[in-house]
DNA sequence: ATCCTGCATTTCATCTGGTGGAAGGCATGC
DNA sequence: GCATGCCTTCCACCAGATGAAATGCAGGAT
């Protein structure tokens, strides 16, 4: 078992507590994080030659400094969906043994962002680099779960940049009426399933997978922020079954993400 | 001498490392940062438990997680400025042996923001507990070199507001030609001096502080970011030879504040 | 099949480098 | 004047960090 680093999980500490209390002396500080003065001092002048923090000029304060703003990425809206969905369907896998994917939106397809195809015991094919991979909107259970909950105006923006497509394999943008029952059948299901003339394969190709899937939004008020799904080869059991067996663990999977997204928010 | 905790180092050596690269395998920090793997490991161990990282479900890979973003505070425009001017406020301390102050606008009055009194041999009232003590807008040098440079729409604002002031100290405000006068003069010889009449101490109070000033625009383009000064006890030099003396040192202290403000922006 | 390569992870003997109690300075308050 | 509170330095101790080597594991080539 490798063991962590104490003096690094200290000087997060310090990075933690400087920031509850943004400009602090040095008693400030020792206060809040119960370590020894003289190891503070260590651990503040290593983050001040890093330039993570900073001393005032005016009575030696410690203050975060811009050089941890810099630190920090702009946060892609769906890099914390993925971050949230990774530890809910690892657990997720481990208990149904089937894995899942978490989609979001990427213009005229879906695209993996999470999975834990690698997780499962039963997945052979897990090819990595699966994070990434197109998935087409019309034909797929996570793209028409997606649809189904996804506000109007959204669905309508989707659908029309698919009608200018010219692959085959968004006939269905133009077939309004038909789409239509799809979405409500879906909605009335409570869960997205494939089209049954889809036979899988990333966007673009027609490598059929031989898998089945089950499809359901992360629905956050109105919004939709991605969609996540369980798939099994669809040899091994049918649709029932797994709807059955796994659907309410789906579900409660796509509430528990959507509960931390919201959790996050409000800090 | 007080050491630095190399570990520690490593540690945010691994997060700019993980910040350049946002998605890294083990291999790519290794390569970013030529630590050894089995060092690494326990140093992703550690920030991932720290919640500053978190690894990709799908390959391993590890990623900065929206704990760092947690840690980042909204950045202060007026504590940037604070931290860009502290070093360069030292130094020109150091050269000049007179104390400077930071000061920026705060609503009716200027407020000190940084200050190198604590520095200066010479200056005997150092209070600490400076920091956020107000200042006259129209009487003080500081005030008069902001009010000079910055653009116009700010001015008038800073000015309609005073109007409303029923503080004796603010009747210059009611009269706009002779305010313009000062302001003009102020341009003309580049700097800003206290009018003759104005003894000094926080705005609100008649404390005369026996000192003198001479103050300085951080103008980047039409913008200014605050003002900087020199000050000394009125008693020790006449304003000319400060002026002779220092003016240049405190020019070029201005400009590289603003250059590192720059800096920071394209960064 | 088998070998090979590249990467992640574990182990463990070595000894560096982190630790914190004690003491020294240096202001301010009484 | 002395007392107090805080920052900083010193240094002897040894927990804890370290990294070379070994192990494991998957995919690609032959």
């Amino acid at each position: 078992m490798t063991k962590t680093i104490r003096s690094l999980e200290r000087g997060l500490q310090v990075l933690k507590a400087l920031n509850a209390a943004p400009i602090s002396s040095l008693q400030d500080v020792h206060r809040l994080t119960r370590i020894p003065k003289p190891t503070l001092l260590r651990i503040l002048l290593t983050l001040e030659q890093s330039g993570i923090v900073s001393r005032r000029l005016a009575d030696g304060r410690y203050r975060v400094s811009s050089g941890l703003t810099r630190l920090t990425r702009k946060p892609d809206r769906y890099d914390r969906v993925a971050e949230a969905a990774a530890p809910v369907l690892d657990r997720l896998c481990q208990k149904v043994s089937w894995p899942s994917d978490l989609m979001v939106p990427a213009g005229d397809h879906l695209e993996v962002r999470e999975t834990s195809r690698t997780q499962s015991p039963f997945m052979t094919y897990y090819s990595k680099d699966r994070v990434g991979m197109p998935v087409n909107w019309l034909l797929s259970a996570v793209g028409r779960a997606y649809l189904a909950y996804c506000p109007e105006h959204e669905r309508k923006k989707v659908i029309s940049l698919l009608r200018k497509s010219d692959r085959q394999e968004n006939w269905l943008a133009r077939d309004q009426k038909r789409l239509d029952e799809v979405l409500s059948e879906t909605r009335e299901r409570g869960y997205g399933l494939r089209d049954p003339a889809f036979v899988g394969g990333p966007y673009g190709t027609q490598a059929p997978d031989g898998l089945a899937g089950m499809a359901v939004p992360l629905r956050d008020g109105s919004r939709v922020h991605g969609v996540i799904n369980i798939i099994w080869p669809r040899a091994a059991r049918p649709i029932e079954d797994l709807v059955r067996d796994c659907l309410p663990d789906l579900r409660a999977a796509a509430e528990e993400i959507v509960a931390e997204l919201r959790g996050h928010k409000s800090v």
